[in-house]
DNA sequence: CTTGGCACTTGCGTTTCCCGAGTGCCAGCC
DNA sequence: GGCTGGCACTCGGGAAACGCAAGTGCCAAG
């Protein structure tokens, strides 16, 4: 999943110990003592001889004691080392497979909206926040425009993208004109840009514009301007939420003023943004664990996150975001299953 | 704002009294007591003689005690009373005006946004959960429709309001249809039932499809069968709701189980929108209070709300959501702006 | 290297105690 | 008759005291 970096050597008895306590942790939300790992560690081995294993780790960083008399918990770092080395994820449930298969099933919904159900799926079958980018229109082909008078100067354009997604935009002319004209100049429109995207017919019209006036027709003119119109104010990268409910359940365990900057780093939706952009270049699922983020707000948050494609591009990222101690080896499967699926879907629209 | 009922018969004093101590209440959060209010309602009376009045007005249902030796606390039937009787409402803040107007001003945002917008204001301005249905469009005038190919059996309908609010809808033909059919199809769509709602629509379709379908051209039989598709799964009315985070505020001190309920209810949106509903048939901001609503879950919420117009019509409801406590001579009146600001709007696009 | 033993630490739940705020009622006063 | 001061009473909640359970580190012996 991630590579394995150069990580502190560590016997086979210590990462196992590490590995049973962060699970341990991770089930029951509970410091982990010595006597409960001897237990059920299956090592045959004595309490006082782990409680030896874990100074060792807890001198290593990879976990900590709340205080003097409690068990241990795993640190930021002893995440990091779990998931990157010591993880290993089961295959997703069939019920969930069969969800989100029936979910993301290409049906013609537009891609916002599948989208939206991605991060439903997200959150309901892991019961965490689900989080999903929606791909920048910027390069998406575009197949035709259509440009409808509103009444007085008001225009409706219409934008239809190679994938189905359609974007509508409405602004004024400083004079009305008619149907055919409109008419005339989406035709225009069409024709010259059909098929390029959204970011090729910018510079496309930047490099015209630059060459003499003059020389275009006023038909050409006024298509320029309306494109360019029609082009500002085009929603950029957003977020889509869903679940965020489901935070309420662990945010309680912490003080409620931690909860609301997480809520506000919700509504704002900017820092997360910025996570997600991270790891659009990634392959595969990716996993960011507390701080790491570099955002206050997530501090005590993991997110499991995975690109999707379209077009052999990556377009999006979806995830989930949830607290650090939560169940990797069934969250990180189904995050997989639905970037697939995501990918899978949009592809088959070409 | 709402007619004076009859009314528990209540002396000039009893009625002061029990307006000081709700007001101090509101702003505090705390049991108010007889020693505070003889020191602050103005009254020059001793702790003793309130205490008179207030087991009065506790015989009566208006306060209660949170234990035997707290202050008093208004119950949902003294909050009714305060706000038919006692409330003298403020006209809104000029930073509030200048605010609503701007982001209500008309500028070509669609419905969908605008009700987007007024959410946002409402929470922000009155620090609770905006919340506003967003307009059937059943009733809406349907200015044109466009279909256009999408490859194979597909076809984007566009549907344009005379408001200038658009709908698209993606679905599957028999068939493929050239561009050129479906244009056709089209315009004779546009010829018979432009200007008309989708209410009335589906009821002349029926009326059609019941007259002997042989005697129609095969244009026609098209065209219904297109115009039935376009309206299955027309998104029905919806409720957009934004600063839920404000909610953490007070439901903190309430219990985590209590805040659960209540993100549930915003995230299922079927019962807020069973209680916006039944305030679209009165006039003016109308106030809800705990249980009134008829749902758990908004128990120790009230809701402010107000019904906003297009053509005469009632299209939906805007308000606010938030404790039992809140500021309502602060609320009343930003709802109120909000819902004119929001009928002045949608009327100007004719 | 492992283990049992042991003294030590510490958070947490209980219990106890005390205090302050507020009440209801009563008797006296205007 | 209504207002007031006085008084005994009741709670809730915070502080302190306490014991308990869990867990640790260290050490000496196997």
């Amino acid at each position: 999943m991630v590579p394995p970096a150069a990580e502190p050597a560590l016997n086979e008895r210590a990462q196992h110990l590490l590995k049973v306590l962060v699970q341990r942790y991770i089930r029951d939300g509970e410091p982990v003592g010595s006597r409960t790992l001897a237990r059920d560690s299956g090592l045959d081995l004595s309490p006082a001889s782990i409680r030896n294993v874990l100074a060792d780790l807890e001198s290593l960083g990879l976990i900590a004691a709340p205080h003097t008399s409690a068990g241990r918990v795993p640190t930021p770092k002893g995440y990091r080392f779990f998931v990157d080395t010591l993880l290993t994820i089961r295959p997703p449930e069939r019920d969930a497979v069969r969800r989100v298969e029936a979910g993301l099933r290409d049906d013609g919904t537009p891609t916002l909206a599948l989208a939206g159900v991605a991060s439903l799926l997200l959150s309901e079958l892991t019961q965490l926040a689900g989080v999903v980018t929606v791909p920048k229109r910027e390069h998406a082909a575009w197949r035709q425009i259509e440009l409808l008078p509103l009444g007085g100067p008001r225009v409706l354009a219409i934008l239809v993208f190679q994938d189905g997604e359609v974007q509508n935009k409405v602004f004024e002319l400083e004079r009305p004109l008619p149907a055919e004209a409109l008419a005339r100049i989406a035709a225009q429109l069409n024709e010259t840009f059909a098929g390029r995207d959204l970011h090729e017919i910018r510079g496309k019209l930047l490099a015209e514009m630059q060459q003499a006036r003059a020389t275009m027709n006023e038909q050409m003119l006024a298509a320029i301007g309306m494109a360019e119109r029609m082009f500002v104010g085009a929603p950029g990268e957003q977020v889509l939420l869903a679940g965020e409910k489901h935070l309420l359940d662990f945010s309680a365990l912490g003080s409620i003023d931690k909860m609301r900057r997480l809520f506000e780093a919700f509504e704002q939706k900017r820092e997360i943004l910025g996570v997600l952009d991270r790891c659009v270049a990634a392959e595969g699922v990716q996993i960011f664990i507390g701080e790491e983020s570099g955002y206050r707000a997530l501090d005590e948050c993991s997110m499991v996150t995975a690109p999707y494609h379209a077009d052999g591009r990556v377009v999006g990222v979806l995830g989930v975001i949830g607290p650090t101690r939560m169940a990797y080896d069934r969250v990180v499967p189904i995050v997989d299953l639905t970037a697939r699926l995501m990918t899978a879907t949009l592809n088959s629209r070409r």
